[in-house]
DNA sequence: GATATATACTTGCTCAATCAATTATATACA
DNA sequence: TGTATATAATTGATTGAGCAAGTATATATC
């Protein structure tokens, strides 16, 4: 049976990512955290007031709010994020990077960019101007 | 600071591949599989001599030889696969994929294409062949 | 205002996968 | 031949994540 070619996209795509996330896992741990700590990071320095919710966190990292929680808990413990509650709301619980936080985010940052750059060097700019066009493409 | 173009498509692509793997997983689970599990049947199915050995296995689908160790248990136990020993080296363990194991695959094997199919639906053919391209080129 | 429903988050339990250590066998070489 | 090293697989301990259930608070409706 000859695999249709949307399968074989998505099996070599998978394998891909795969690789690309084992990469960037291994030099972030120089900085202490791993890709979802960084992509948490991410998205709490990219934020406005610098602060999240949970659930806004979990929707953009792709975790389950449970997931966020425990994911959380640690990066607290060292310091990394700081837990604010909104006067708005008792319910939630506002997320933001501490200065030491930030401080390492800047680091692994570096890093991440220096690796993502390496693991697509087989590619021009334009290929991967393209290629991002058409990953983007593949979420509607 | 703007973030780099590589960074971007990195953390795209991983997105994507996180929606994809969860879709598929759901219409999987219909069979009892996973899509790892899926994976492992896959390169079983097409495999010469219908069988791998497990460090084999591992390399293909992406996981370290525990990891297929475990993995294999339960579908040994659920009957999806068998152990052969090679007579050539009394280290290995070799495995196949059992009759109700290729009914099994072949079953899933039309969810699965029928999914990826869904998943792609938004590109043309060409595109998809562009899309695989460029993936395999990041594979160097 | 009281009751029902929805939302934000946390906790207990479970599963999948890893690493490090272990066992068994194979290969290399002094 | 015997000893060191390498390889295949498994096992114990740990981690990351999910789901289902629970708690606290907010909103909607009667």
């Amino acid at each position: 049976m000859t695999i249709p070619l949307a399968s074989e996209l998505v099996i070599q795509f998978n394998k891909l990512q795969t690789r690309f996330v084992k990469r960037i896992d291994a030099q972030l741990s120089v900085h202490g955290i791993s890709y979802t700590e960084y992509m948490v990071m991410y998205y709490l320095n990219g934020a406005e007031n610098d602060s999240l919710r949970r659930v806004e966190l979990a929707e953009f990292v792709g975790l389950s709010a449970s997931g966020i929680t425990r994911m959380l808990m640690p990066m607290q413990k060292m310091g990394l994020v700081q837990k604010d509650s909104s006067h708005r709301d008792a319910r939630v619980s506002l997320v933001k990077l501490t200065l030491a936080g930030k401080s390492i985010f800047n680091d692994a940052q570096k890093s991440f960019n220096h690796t993502t750059a390496a693991l697509t060097r087989s590619m021009t700019d334009k290929q991967q101007q393209k290629f991002l066009a058409l990953t983007q493409q593949l979420f509607s």
